[in-house]
DNA sequence: TTCGGTGCAAAATGTTTGCACACAC
DNA sequence: GTGTGTGCAAACATTTTGCACCGAA
């Protein structure tokens, strides 16, 4: 299964290369460079953290893997599949949740023929302020 | 204008703020701390590097900016008003260009219902693969 | 055997922070 | 006058790069 991603991509099927696409697999959710090394880390396997970005590169240069762009700039990484979700940010505290079903399905062709881009992923992510910042907020107002 | 979005936000009115607001503000797309400063530089307005980015840290808190990741992680800002627009970045040669209109408008209410958040803002970026490498692409194939 | 991949260390990039001073309110 | 905002320099986090060696094809 890896074997054939890599093989596909036409990069070479290397040990590492192996590992670090097992753990992305194994992530329930978008992850980071960071992430994955301490993971290596834990599991006594001795991957240079130049080489988890170099391979993150590659594979999303090649579209086996999406870079999702977390609020504060740092990237998670995710397998490119059909079926993702999405989420959103607190911009008062960083508290993120799921927003299942990806809202963007169905956009791709006509976003082709506006851009001459063939679309391979997109990375989406909202702000807003969660339940409980809005509780503080109004408690404070009211204070005033 | 100026002044009453600061008012708005609780925020003092510093000719600092004043500028890099008016930069945001004629700039015609999201624009980086990095260009945002280097505007300043050119008209002659010494204002340091870290007030550019504390700006844009408490105007993005207060929802007064967007902020827009760019497929690098780097971040853009806008002027958070209704209409707005995203980009599409090639994932090989990083090239982005503008997709106009924005998808995701009247979706703001369905999320707050499943969330809780306040709905703020949002950013979205799609990956694809430019005209111009597409057909390097097939044109390497060619050759093989 | 060859060329792409890796480890290591060092650098580059983008952003944040501590502190003393300045200025808006 | 008070407290927020700013400049400066230094730190920080993340990511990239040069080089020598390694190993998959």
């Amino acid at each position: 299964m890896i074997e054939e991603l890599l093989k596909k991509s036409s990069l070479k099927n290397t040990k590492q290369r192996h590992i670090i696409l097992s753990v992305i697999e194994s992530a329930k959710e978008p992850i980071t460079a960071e992430e994955i090394f301490k993971t290596l880390v834990m599991d006594d396997h001795k991957i240079n953290l130049s080489t988890v970005y170099r391979t993150l590169h590659v594979l999303t240069e090649k579209n086996v893997l999406l870079k999702i762009l977390k609020g504060d700039g740092t990237a998670s990484y995710e397998l490119n599949e059909l079926s993702h979700s999405h989420y959103i940010t607190c911009s008062k505290c960083n508290n993120s949740i799921l927003i299942e079903n990806c809202p963007l399905k169905d956009l791709n062709e006509s976003i082709s023929r506006k851009t001459g881009f063939k679309v391979t992923g997109h990375s989406l992510q909202f702000t807003g302020i969660c339940a409980e910042c809005l509780k503080k907020q109004k408690n404070k107002n009211k204070e005033e």
